[in-house]
RNA sequence: UGGCCUAUGGUGUAACUGGCAACACGUCUGGUUUUGGUCCAGAAGAGUCUAGGUUCGAGCCCUAGUAGGCCAACCA
C-alpha cells in the first residue's frame, strides 16, 4: 500500500474521499465556466487542466459551460476563441452549455423563493443599498423594502422581466443577513434590468441573473458533482450553497471548492488589463506573442503539452505563488527539443570568405535534421566560398576560454569543414566588413578521414550567402520589466511596460526554409527555437523566436564582464522583520555551529541589537534552559543594551537573569555572562 | 475594528492515520558532445513564520501571536 502511494493534490483528495465515503464514481462530473468577455490565459489554463485533467483520469464528463449572464461586456468572438484554445490544449468537453440556457428555469426559481419569502424587489438607488450594506466591520442595516408583499414582489419581478421598469429601478435580492459577517450573504442582488441585447437571447430578456445566483444553480442543472474555481470566491462558497440548498430537489448536489490562481513572474493575468494592452495598441491583439494568452503562446511556437508540463510542475495549493517564467521556458525548451528539426540561420551576420576555397565551386553537404531523433533524417545544405557567420562568433583575439573564431584559431563550420582565421577587413569606423579564413579540405564533417575528426574548439552555424534566403525574424522579450506588474497599488501597470519587447531584425537562412507553413517549428541552431508566424508567406517569411537555447555562455561572459552588479533581488519587497525576531531566528541555530559562524552570527545578534526595546526582550529572559541557542541570543542582545545604556546592569530583573547565565552550567553563556 | 484563507530552500509543490523534510525549476562543479544545446555524474541551498503546549517523537495536532491574501461591483 505504501509503495505506491502517489501524491495527490488537495483536490485530487476530495475527489476521492468523496469517492470512499461512498459518492458513486460514474456521478462524477466536472465543469469548466469561462466568461466569454476576453481571450483565455496562461492562468485559465491552470483551470482548465485541473477540471478537464481530473475528468481524464477519472473518465467523467467535463462540460464547457460559457457564464454569460452579462451582456453588456459578451461577445461571440470570445466563444469561438475559447472552444478553440480547450481543443488546442488537447481536452474534450462533454456538452457546451451556457448559462443563458438556464435563464427560464432561474427565473422560475426566483418566483419560487419570492413565494417562499426568501426574496424580495429593493427599489432604491445603488448608493442607498451600499450604504445599507455595511463594511466588512459593521453590520448592514436591512432595507427598507425587505417586507414587500408576496404579491407586490411578484408584480414588480415579472414588471421587471416584461421591461416596463428601466435599468437602475428595481433589483431582486436574496433575503439573507443584512448582519452576516461575510459581506456577500447580506441580502444579494440576483437580479437586475438591462437592457441590452445578449449574444444568444437576444432582446427575450430584460432581467439578467448575477454571478452567484445563476453558478451553483448551473451546476446542479448540469449536475456537476465538483466545481472548482479559484480562491476568490471562497467567500461565495457560503451563498453558493443557500442558493442550492434553497431550490434543490434531488439528484448530486454540487461542491464548490478553491485554489490558488496561477501568476506568472513580469507579466499580468487580468482580463481587463489585457483587453487594454489589446485595445491600446500595445500589442498586436490578443494573440501577439507576447501575450500571456493561450493563443499568444500558440502563436509564440508554445506547444500543447509545454503548457501542460508546465501546469503540471506548478501543482495545485491554495497560497499565493507567482510562478517563474524560466519554469515555462523549461518546459518549452524540454518539448521542442526532442521534436524540433535542426536548421541553420545568422541572424546577426558578417561575411566569410574562404580564400583557399574555389569561387566558382559550390557543395551541397549533408545535415542531420535532429541528433535526438534517428528517424529524423539528414537534408542537404548548400556550401560555398562566400559564407555569414554570426557577428558574436568571431573576435579578432580572444582568450582560450572563447570556443569561436579568432585570428590564427581553427574551428569547425557545422557540417562542413575546418577553418581557420586569417584576417580582416574593417571599415572607416573600424567594423570589421569580412573575414578571411581558410579551410582544410581533407576535414569535410563525416568523411571519416583524420582530418575531419581533428577535434577543435567550437563549432559555428552559417549560411551561403548566394543560397540564403532573407526572412523577417521577431525577437521578443518579456512585455513588462518588473516582476508583478499588477502587484503594486499605487503605480498603473502600464508604466512597467517593457518599451523594448520587440525586436524585428532580419535573418539569413538556409534555403530548405523555403517552403515552410506557418506554425511550422524549428530550432536554429545554436540561437533558439523559432516557429512561422501565422502572418508569413512564402513571399514574406516571418518567424518568431519561441525561445532561446540554455545559454550558459551568455552567463559567464556578462557575469565576468558585469561584475560588481550584485544580482538585484526581483523587486519583491521583502519586509522588514524586526530586530528581535531577526535575532531569535538567527539564534536557533548559534548553540550548535562551530566557532568562527557562531562568531559571525554573534556579530549580527550584536548589530541588531541596537533595535532592540528591553521590555521585549525581558520576555525571553525565561526561555528554557534546553534552548542555548536562542539563550545565547537573548544574552548578547542584553549585553549590547546595557553598553548602550539602555538598561542597567544593576536593574533587579537583568542582575537576576545575569547571575543565572553565569550558573547555567553552559560554557557559552557563562563566558558571555561574565564579560559584563 | 469583523469574517474567511494561507505560511516548508531563490521559485513552485511533496511529505499518505505524527517517524531521518523529498521532487522539479533555478544556481554551481565536472564529464560527453560537430549546437557553450541535449545527455551524464555530482554539489550547494530550508530544519518547515514566532512563542508556548501535547507526545518517546511535531512541518503535520492544540493555544496565542506575527505576516501576507481575499471580502463592502446592479462584474465574473
Amino acid at each position: 500500500m505504501a509503495e505506491d502511494y502517489i501524491a495527490l493534490n488537495f483536490l485530487e483528495q476530495i475527489v476521492e474521499e468523496d469517492i470512499n465515503n461512498g459518492f458513486p464514481k460514474e456521478n462524477l462530473r466536472f465543469r469548466f465556466p469561462p466568461e466569454p468577455n476576453g481571450y483565455l490565459h496562461i492562468g485559465h489554463s491552470k483551470a482548465i487542466c485541473i477540471s478537464f485533467g481530473l475528468g481524464e483520469t477519472y473518465n467523467a464528463p467535463v462540460n464547457l459551460r460559457f457564464d454569460d449572464t452579462n451582456p453588456s461586456k459578451e461577445e461571440q468572438e470570445y466563444v469561438d476563441a475559447i472552444q478553440e484554445d480547450i481543443k488546442w490544449l488537447g481536452y474534450k468537453w462533454d456538452k457546451i452549455c451556457y448559462s443563458s440556457d438556464y435563464f427560464q428555469q432561474l427565473y422560475d426559481w426566483a418566483v419560487q423563493l419570492i413565494k417562499d419569502g426568501k426574496a424580495y424587489v429593493d427599489s432604491q438607488s445603488s448608493e442607498a443599498m451600499a450604504l445599507q450594506k455595511g463594511t466588512p466591520t459593521e453590520p448592514g442595516t436591512n432595507s427598507p423594502y425587505r417586507s414587500r408583499s408576496v404579491e407586490e414582489n411578484l408584480r414588480l419581478f415579472e414588471g421587471m422581466k416584461n421591461g416596463e421598469f428601466a435599468e437602475g429601478i428595481h433589483v431582486l435580492r436574496a433575503k439573507i443577513d443584512m448582519e452576516s459577517p461575510n459581506m456577500l450573504l447580506r441580502d444579494p442582488i440576483m437580479y437586475r434590468v438591462i437592457n441590452k441585447a445578449h449574444h444568444r437571447t437576444g432582446t427575450a430578456w430584460n432581467i439578467y441573473p448575477m454571478y452567484d445566483w445563476a453558478h451553483g444553480e448551473s451546476d446542479y442543472l448540469e449536475q456537476v458533482s465538483h466545481s472548482l474555481c479559484s480562491l476568490e470566491f471562497k467567500p461565495h462558497r457560503p451563498l453558493y450553497e443557500w442558493f442550492v440548498d434553497n431550490i434543490f430537489t434531488n439528484g448530486v448536489k454540487p461542491k464548490q471548492r478553491e485554489f490558488a490562481r496561477l501568476n506568472l513572474s513580469y507579466t499580468i493575468m487580468s482580463k481587463r488589463k489585457l483587453l487594454k494592452l489589446v485595445e491600446e495598441g500595445i500589442v498586436s491583439g490578443w494573440d501577439d506573442p507576447r501575450m500571456p494568452t493561450i493563443s499568444g503562446f500558440r502563436r509564440r511556437g508554445y506547444t500543447p503539452a509545454s503548457i501542460r508540463n508546465f501546469i503540471d510542475a506548478v501543482g495545485v495549493a491554495k497560497r499565493d505563488n507567482v510562478i517563474d517564467v524560466s519554469l515555462l521556458e523549461f518546459n518549452i525548451r524540454e518539448d521542442l527539443n526532442k521534436t524540433a528539426p535542426r536548421v541553420m540561420a545568422v541572424l546577426d551576420p558578417v561575411k566569410l570568405i574562404i580564400d583557399n576555397y574555389p569561387a566558382d565551386q559550390e557543395e551541397w553537404l549533408d545535415a542531420e535534421n535532429n541528433q535526438e531523433d534517428d528517424s529524423a533524417g539528414f537534408r542537404k545544405v548548400p556550401f560555398s566560398k562566400e559564407l555569414y557567420i554570426e557577428r558574436d562568433d568571431f573576435k579578432e583575439s580572444a582568450n582560450n576560454k572563447y570556443f569561436r573564431l579568432s585570428i590564427g584559431k581553427e574551428v569547425r563550420l557545422k557540417n562542413a569543414y575546418i577553418i581557420k582565421g586569417e584576417s580582416v577587413v574593417k571599415d572607416s569606423q573600424g567594423t570589421i566588413t569580412e573575414i578571411h579564413c581558410t579551410y582544410d579540405p581533407d576535414s569535410q564533417s563525416g568523411n571519416g578521414t583524420e582530418a575531419s575528426l581533428r577535434k577543435v574548439k567550437g563549432t559555428l552555424h552559417w549560411v551561403s550567402i548566394k543560397h540564403a534566403i532573407k526572412a523577417e525574424i521577431r525577437l521578443y522579450d518579456r512585455l513588462f520589466n518588473h516582476e508583478s506588474p499588477d502587484g503594486n497599488k499605487d503605480v498603473d501597470f502600464m508604466e512597467y511596460l517593457n518599451p523594448d519587447s520587440l525586436e524585428v531584425i532580419t535573418g539569413y537562412l538556409e534555403p530548405s526554409l523555403s517552403d515552410v507553413k506557418p506554425l511550422d517549428i524549428f530550432q536554429f541552431q545554436r540561437m533558439g527555437y523559432f516557429n512561422v508566424d501565422k502572418e508569413s508567406t512564402p513571399s514574406n517569411l516571418i518567424f518568431n523566436k519561441t525561445v532561446g537555447l540554455r545559454d550558459t555562455w551568455a552567463k559567464t561572459e556578462t557575469k565576468s564582464t558585469v561584475v560588481p552588479q550584485k544580482k538585484e533581488v526581483p523587486v519583491k519587497e521583502i519586509p522588514q522583520i524586526p530586530a528581535l525576531n531577526e535575532i531569535k531566528k538567527i539564534g536557533k541555530k548559534l548553540g550548535q555551529l562551530p566557532e568562527e559562524k557562531r562568531l559571525k552570527s554573534i556579530k549580527q545578534i550584536q548589530n541588531l541589537a541596537k533595535d532592540v526595546d528591553y521590555e521585549e526582550l525581558k520576555e525571553l529572559f525565561n526561555t528554557s534552559a534546553k534552548k542555548i541557542g536562542t539563550r545565547l541570543a537573548v544574552l548578547e542582545t542584553l549585553i549590547v543594551l546595557i553598553e548602550n545604556g539602555i538598561v542597567s546592569k544593576d536593574d533587579a530583573d537583568v542582575a537576576a537573569y545575569l547571575t543565572e547565565m553565569k550558573n547555567s552550567g553552559d560554557s557559552l553563556l557563562e563566558q558571555s555572562a561574565d564579560m559584563v
